[in-house]
DNA sequence: GTTGGTGCAAAACCTTTGCACAGAA
DNA sequence: TTCTGTGCAAAGGTTTTGCACCAAC
């Protein structure tokens, strides 16, 4: 048993709640996912590994991942809500070009080493910290006049 | 003549589109807004002005207001876009309480310094910067038992 | 047999759009 | 007269929910 499944595991039984056959495709696919992903996206993911997982148990089972803090929410692409998983990952900064939708990732600490400062003196206590970046990454810079 | 007024007026001039009065009413309702708010309450305080706008007038001017960079987009509450007005405003970072739902707000460079270090390293040219911190404000910590 | 999980279809919800008309240059 | 702007109602697209049945313990 892998180590997310065992987070994913205690999360649900202290809601009195069961991993089922399902949740642990969906929270395989997750992790199999090594980018941003949307709702649709994981449902294509569950549906071609032969499973017989409806949308409504995706959705079901995102609220689930989020709160046992397995994966959180990172913007909207059109009119998605858009997830990645965060096991054992560091909180990043995303840098996303907005011509060719590259998403660049650092670590936080390179760029924030005055977070906590300001914490401390606002009395905030952080449980969670969203940065986005957009602009043009090096390559649509020099590409600026190409059609996508 | 507000300022405001002369830049939306401009930018809707370089579109072959013209400041009507509806647009007018949606402005200034966006600047006497001291708060971040969502399409329904905008449309609720222009209502509130005695105009006859409708709902899709709103929709179809928020995008204006964003191409004009009079308002950004700062997040989602719930399922609706969030928006706040910027003119003159320089770009900042949001403490959301989550709580209490209260947004403290400070200024961009004392937290970031090296911000602009990460994007040479990157050759990244940033248009557009968002930091949302969530936790606890300090009322929220000191009160963490009571109902809300 | 009681509790939670799930597929299906319908509903809910915010936002966008088609259309016919109004208004300005 | 030829644009753009607008209200209204309908459509669009994502996410949620009601319901009946299933599965597990």
């Amino acid at each position: 048993m892998q180590e997310h499944e065992r987070i994913f595991s205690a999360y649900l039984s202290g809601k009195d709640q069961k991993l089922t056959r399902n949740r642990k495709v969906i929270l395989d696919a997750v992790f199999d996912l090594h980018e941003h992903f949307d709702a649709d996206r994981l449902y294509a993911m569950v549906r071609g590994r032969g499973g017989d997982i409806s949308l409504a148990t995706v959705y079901r089972t995102l609220p689930l991942l989020l709160g046992a803090g397995l994966i959180q929410q990172c913007g909207r692409n059109d009119s998605r809500e858009i997830y990645e998983h965060i096991y054992g990952h560091p909180k990043h900064v995303h840098w996303v070009c907005e011509r060719c939708a590259a998403v660049l990732e650092t670590d936080l600490d390179s760029i924030i080493p005055n977070l906590k400062k300001s914490a401390k003196q606002l009395n905030f206590q952080i449980s969670d910290l969203k940065i986005s970046v957009k602009g043009l990454c090096w390559k649509c810079q020099n590409n600026e006049n190409e059609n996508q």
